[in-house]
DNA sequence: ATAGAGTAGTTTATTTTATAAACCAAATAT
DNA sequence: ATATTTGGTTTATAAAATAAACTACTCTAT
C-alpha cells in the first residue's frame, strides 16, 4: 500500500475548503465563501482563479443591487478531482 | 460545522506521508523512508529537519557497516498531531 | 455636490515552501 | 590509484501562499 498522489490544486487548505464548500451548495457568492472559509478577499481572489484555470470551479460574474457580484460553482471535473483527492488521503491516514 | 486549521508542518505531502510511515513502524532508515515515499534525499533531508524541529520525529544518527545511518521515529507530539490533522482533514471531506 | 466610509473585489509585492542541483566524506569496486 | 557508489547535507531556484496596496464603484451624511 503505498502513499498516492495529491493533486496539487487541492492539497492547500483554501481550494480545499472552497472546493469541499461548493460541492454541498452548488453555488455561492465570493463573500459567502470568504465569510466560510475566514479568508481575505485578496488571497480568496487568486485561489478562486486557480481552481477556475484548472477547470474545478466555474465564475460567474454579474451585478446585484449595484454590486459587483461574483458566483462560484463546481463542475464536473471538480468534484471527480475532489473525490479523487480524498481517496488518494485514504493512503495515508490508515496506518 | 466550520473547516479547522490544517497543521501547516503535516499539510506537506511528503511530511504527511514520513508522518504516516513512522506511525506504523516506530523506527526506520533514511533510505528505507526515502523509498517508500519516492522521494529525493535533499528533499526528505530537509523535511525530516523540519519534522523535528516541530518535535514531532526523534532523529538519531550513528554507523551501520561503515556507513552513516540515520534513524527516525515518531514522538507522542507526533502522534497527537497526526491524529488531529486526521481529525481536522474530516471536517473538509464530509459534505 | 462632495467628502468620507463601505462594498466587492483585483493586482502586485513579499514571505514562505518545496524542489532541484550541487556538493561532501567515506567506502567499495575496477 | 582513480572511478563509482553510498548516505547523506547545503545551497540555489522555482513555485506557492499570504499580505498589502490598489481599483472602481456605492452609499450616507453634511
Amino acid at each position: 500500500m503505498e502513499f498516492k498522489e495529491l493533486d496539487p490544486i487541492l492539497h492547500s487548505q483554501l481550494r480545499l475548503a472552497v472546493v469541499s464548500l461548493l460541492i454541498s451548495v452548488k453555488e455561492a457568492e465570493f463573500t459567502f465563501i470568504r465569510e466560510k472559509t475566514n479568508s481575505t478577499a485578496g488571497n480568496l481572489s487568486v485561489q478562486l482563479n486557480k481552481l477556475k484555470e484548472a477547470g474545478y470551479i466555474a465564475i460567474s460574474k454579474q451585478f446585484k443591487d449595484n454590486y459587483p457580484q461574483t458566483l462560484c460553482s463546481i463542475t464536473p471535473e471538480g468534484i471527480n478531482a475532489f473525490e479523487k483527492y480524498v481517496n488518494a488521503l485514504q493512503s495515508y491516514m490508515k496506518p
